[in-house]
DNA sequence: ATTAGTGCAAAAACTTTGCAATAGC
DNA sequence: GCTATTGCAAAGTTTTTGCACTAAT
C-alpha cells in the first residue's frame, strides 16, 4: 500500500524530486480525493475554497512537473483540456462520449498479461493507455435529447 | 480492401450521411496519405498548397462532422491539440512523449482477444483506444537517452 | 546561499461561433 | 428550391510565458 496522507504526499513529492510545497501537496490531495479526473480550472477551484491565493498557471506548472517526472499519467478524458490521473496503479479509463466524465475501470488480468510492456515498433514504452469510449449512465438516460459536442 | 482512390471517398462520405463536398475528399485524403494523424492546422497547410481558399474553420468544422459520424476516431496525440486517424482498422497508437508524432502500431492478436468489446463497468462501450507512450527514434537518438522516471 | 517554485498579468495557442454566400442533393 | 456546408472574421477557451518575489533544501 502507498499510503494516503500527507505524510505519503511528502514522501512521493520527494521520491519524485519536487520540492515539497503547499499548491503540490494540495494539488496531490485533490487528485488523490477526486475521482472524476479534474482538468486544471477544476482543481484550481477545488483548492481556491481554501487557498485563495493558488493561481492556475501554478497549477499547470505543477501538472506539467508531475506529469513529467511520472508522479501523474494524462488521461484524453472530454474535450480537449489537460486532465491527469494522480492515482497509481494500472487502471484503465472509460470515457463518456457525450459529456466527457471519465471513469476509472481496471484492467482484467487477461488484458494484463496480453498488452506488451517493453517496447513496440522498436521504442521502448513508457507507458500505456486504454481508454473505452462509451455513453455513460446519466447520458444515456437523457438520450431523448442528445447533445451536439 | 477498402480502396484509396476518391471514388471510395465519395462512398464512404455518403455512407456517412454527408454530403460530398471537395473540402471533405482533400481532407479524407491527408488523413489517408499521411499517416502522422495530422492537427488541424497541419491538415489545413497540407492542404492550402493546392487549395487556397480552405478555412481552417472548415478544417475543424469538417473534422467535427466525420467524428459524429463515426469516419475518423480521435487519438490523443502530442499536447491537447485535435488529431484523428482516418485509417479504418483496428490498431493502435504510439505517443512519442517527447515530441509527440504518433505512429500506427498494429494489435496483436492476444490483445484483440483480450480487450473487453461489449461493455465496461455497466456502460456500452463504442470503442477502444490504446496508446503507449514512447520515446520515438528520433528523439532518442536527439536527447541521448530517454529521461528516467 | 542557492535554486526551484509561485503568482500575477499578458501573450499565445487552439477551437468555436455567427452569418452571409455557395454548392450539393 | 431547400438545406447543409463553406469561408471569413471575431470571440471564446485553454494553456504558456516572463518576471519579480518567496520559500524549500
Amino acid at each position: 500500500m502507498v499510503g494516503t496522507g500527507e505524510d505519503a504526499r511528502r514522501r512521493r513529492l520527494r521520491e519524485a524530486g519536487l520540492k515539497v510545497t503547499a499548491p503540490r501537496l494540495a494539488i496531490l490531495a485533490v487528485l488523490e480525493e477526486d475521482r472524476r479526473h479534474p482538468t486544471a480550472e477544476e482543481i484550481h477551484q477545488a483548492i481556491r475554497e481554501r487557498r485563495p491565493a493558488l493561481s492556475l498557471s501554478t497549477v499547470y506548472k505543477t501538472l506539467e512537473s508531475f506529469l513529467r517526472t511520472g508522479l501523474v499519467r494524462r488521461v484524453s478524458g472530454g474535450g480537449n483540456r489537460l486532465r491527469v490521473d494522480g492515482v497509481p496503479g494500472e487502471h484503465d479509463h472509460a470515457v463518456c462520449r457525450l459529456c466527457g466524465a471519465v471513469f476509472d475501470v481496471d484492467r482484467p488480468e487477461a488484458v494484463r498479461a496480453a498488452v506488451p510492456r517493453e517496447s513496440v515498433a522498436g521504442m521502448r514504452i513508457t507507458g500505456v493507455r486504454i481508454e473505452y469510449d462509451v455513453v455513460c449512465r446519466a447520458c444515456e438516460a437523457r438520450q431523448g435529447r442528445p447533445q451536439p459536442n
